[in-house]
DNA sequence: TGCGTTGTTTCACC
DNA sequence: CGGTGAAACAACGC
């Protein structure tokens, strides 16, 4: 379930709390959680201090002293938690299992112990996420191995005509096209719902029909998603219900619930084999 | 208990 | 080569 807002509020939390903090301590407990890294263990980080935290996509680079880097993907539930040394804990991603219960739980596989007593635990239900650690020399190449579009929000985000010339060459539905991070990179299931809501547009609009109008409601309402996203610090969607009542996400796991903009209730359907929020009355075919 | 779940890859094909 | 559509995959909770 991160999608980029929940990665951004990964990677600030880190910036905020781990800058310049030694590694004095690191347990692996779910080793085939690093396929395909480089380095078959993260001892190499012992001793190391982060110096910083990128994001490209759904990618969170830690960079470490020493010119290495730790690569991560959350996949579907993959959650960052961080307790700081003045005690309390500060939760981030996936928000299933219970952030307030005890830590470290059944799925916490990897945690980190820094100096002043900071722990930081990655964890993750369905364990389809991944860490790769590699020189930092590296890291650039190997996400761009990835082939991502541009960023769909930030200040060198994706521009409307360049938008609006990658849909246009693809008859496949708006949605399934927006979910494509070779198109651009950043949205997943919520937020892509949240943007095509925001922009009256129907999930399976083929994208190559959207007329000029049309793509600029798109592209703004993209922006304004991630930015709600990242201004709440993630989206809470707790089987298939959204979290808080009348908050947001608007759409997204609120089949029933009234619409925001015509209080008719929200339709679920299937988009590309994925589970579609909208309003029939609002999104129109 | 088999189904639902999502981000991503793979594959056959046009 | 690039786009399409479908299937597959990761592994768990309910």
């Amino acid at each position: 379930m991160p999608e980029l807002p929940e990665v951004e509020t990964i990677r600030r939390l880190v910036e905020l709390h781990l800058v310049h903090r030694t590694l004095d301590s690191v347990e692996v407990r779910l080793p085939k959680l690093l396929r395909g890294s480089p380095f078959a263990s993260l001892d190499p980080l012992l001793g190391r201090s982060i110096t910083g935290a990128r994001r490209r996509a759904k990618i969170l680079i830690v960079d470490w002293s020493g010119d290495v880097s730790l690569l991560v993907h959350f996949k579907l539930s993959g959650q960052l938690a961080i307790e700081p040394a003045g005690g309390g804990r500060i939760v981030a991603g996936h928000p299933v299992p219970d952030p307030n219960g005890p830590y470290p739980h059944t799925s916490t596989h990897v945690i980190f112990g820094f100096a002043d007593g900071i722990i930081m635990y990655v964890s993750d239900v369905r364990q389809f996420g991944w860490l790769r650690l590699m020189p930092t020399a590296h890291a650039v190449d190997v996400v761009e191995s990835f082939g991502f579009g541009p960023e769909a929000v930030g200040h060198d985000s994706i521009e409307l005509d360049d938008m609006a010339a990658r849909l246009a060459r693809r008859r496949i539905a708006i949605k399934t096209a927006l979910l494509n991070q070779q198109v651009m990179a950043g949205l997943g299931n919520i937020y892509v719902d949240e943007a095509l809501h925001r922009a009256a547009i129907h999930p399976g609009r083929p994208a190559n029909t959207l007329r000029a109008p049309e793509l600029a409601r798109l592209h703004a309402a993209i922006s304004w998603s991630l930015e709600r996203g990242i201004e709440q610090g993630g989206a809470k969607i707790i089987h298939n219900r959204a979290y808080p009542q009348d908050g947001f996400p608007q759409v997204h796991g609120r089949a029933g619930e009234p619409c925001v903009t015509c209080a008719t209730p929200i339709s679920k359907t299937r988009v590309g084999a994925r589970g579609t929020y909208y309003c029939h009355r609002c999104q129109p075919e």
